[in-house]
DNA sequence: GAAAATTAATTGCATTTGCATGTATATCGG
DNA sequence: CCGATATACATGCAAATGCAATTAATTTTC
C-alpha cells in the first residue's frame, strides 16, 4: 500500500518545492510553533465537545452545521449549503433528509433551476437553532477566554485572508 | 442570497447560558466574523488538500499525521500520540497497525509499564516523513501567502493561547 | 435544434470511524 | 497483601462517511 513513500533519498520535485534551500523541518519549526497542528489541535477540541453537546439535544455535527448557517444564509442549494458547513454533499443530503424529517428544514425546488434544490428553516428549526446557539457561543468564549479585543480581531482578520487563499469555493 | 432573516425572540434557557443578556446572534455577527466557521472552513480545506496528497503516496490522514508526530516526538505512548496527532485511540492504533505492516514504525513494550507501547520510527519511515513533509510545509506556505512575519507570529501566538484554554489533556 | 457535455442532488456500497467491550497490567484502599 | 478500581491498548460491531454511480435537468456545441 505505501511503497511508494519509501524509497531512499528521493531528490525533491520542483514542482513540489521551488525553493532551493528545502523547507526548515518539523523539529526546526517545533510542533507548537506549526500553525496547522495548533489549528487541528484546537479544532478537534472545539469539535469533540460541542458534538457531546449536540448528542445531547438529538444532532450531529453536519445537522448543527446546516441549522447555523441556514440561520444566517436564507434558502441556498444544497451544494452551496455543502460549503458553507463543510460537509460533504452526500453527507449532508443525509443529514438534510434527518433535519426534514423533524420538520427543522423544508426542500424546495429552484424556481430558475429544477435541479436546484432550495433549503430553508422551518419555524421549528429556528427554534432549534436558538436552543443550539447558545452552547456554540459558549464554545467560542471558551477559546477566546484571556485574548482581548484587539488580539481577537487581528486573529479573525488574519483568518480572513487565510480562507481567502485557500478556498477552493467562489463562496 | 437574502438577509434579515426573521428572529423569532425564543426564550433563552437559563441553564445554559447564565448571561442575563443572552449572547450576540450569529446573523449580528456574521459567518465571515465568526472564527469557529472560518477556522472550520479553512482546516477543512487545508485537510482535504493535504489528505488527497497523501492518497497519492499511500497514507491516510492519521498515517501522516502519525509519521509527522512521531519526527517531532520520540518514542511516545500511543495514547500520547493519539493526542498529538488529534486521531482518536483505536483509528490510531489501526493506523499503526499500517505503518507497522508498511515497516514505517515499530512498536515496543515500555520499560516501566507493560501495558503502555511505545511507537518509534523506523529508518523507512524517516525517510517517508521526508518525503511527504514538503507538502505540509506547501500546504501551510500556501494558507500563509501574503501574511507578513509580524501577523504571522501574532496569529500563532493566540493559537498558542487557545489551546492552552481549550485543551483537556495536560500535554 | 438535437446530441454531447455539464451540473444538481440523491443513493448504493465499501471503507472508515468511534463507541463499547475485552484483555492485560498497574495502582489504590483497607 | 489482596480484592477493587483504574489505565493501556486492541478489537468487535454498528453507524457514519465519502466515493462513484444514478437520475434528472440545463447548457453547450456543431
Amino acid at each position: 500500500m505505501a511503497e511508494a513513500v519509501q524509497r531512499q533519498a528521493v531528490p525533491q520535485d520542483p514542482r513540489i518545492d521551488a525553493s532551493a534551500a528545502g523547507d526548515p523541518s518539523l523539529q526546526d519549526i517545533g510542533l507548537g510553533n506549526y500553525a496547522p497542528y495548533l489549528l487541528n489541535r484546537i479544532m478537534g477540541r472545539y469539535n469533540a465537545s460541542l458534538r457531546d453537546e449536540m448528542a445531547q439535544l438529538g444532532l450531529t455535527t453536519p445537522k448543527m452545521r446546516a441549522l447555523a448557517v441556514l440561520s444566517v444564509i436564507d434558502a441556498p442549494l444544497v451544494r452551496e449549503l455543502a460549503v458553507y458547513a463543510v460537509v460533504e454533499q452526500s453527507t449532508l443530503s443525509r443529514a438534510l433528509d434527518g433535519l426534514a424529517a423533524d420538520g427543522l428544514i423544508a426542500r424546495s425546488a429552484d424556481t430558475a433551476d429544477s435541479r436546484g434544490v432550495r433549503i430553508s428553516l422551518t419555524p421549528a428549526g429556528r427554534t432549534a437553532f436558538a436552543r443550539l446557539w447558545p452552547h456554540m457561543a459558549q464554545a467560542q468564549a471558551r477559546m477566546f477566554r484571556g485574548i482581548g479585543a484587539a488580539e481577537r480581531e487581528a486573529f479573525v482578520s488574519t483568518l480572513q485572508t487565510m480562507l481567502a487563499n485557500i478556498r477552493k469555493h467562489p463562496i
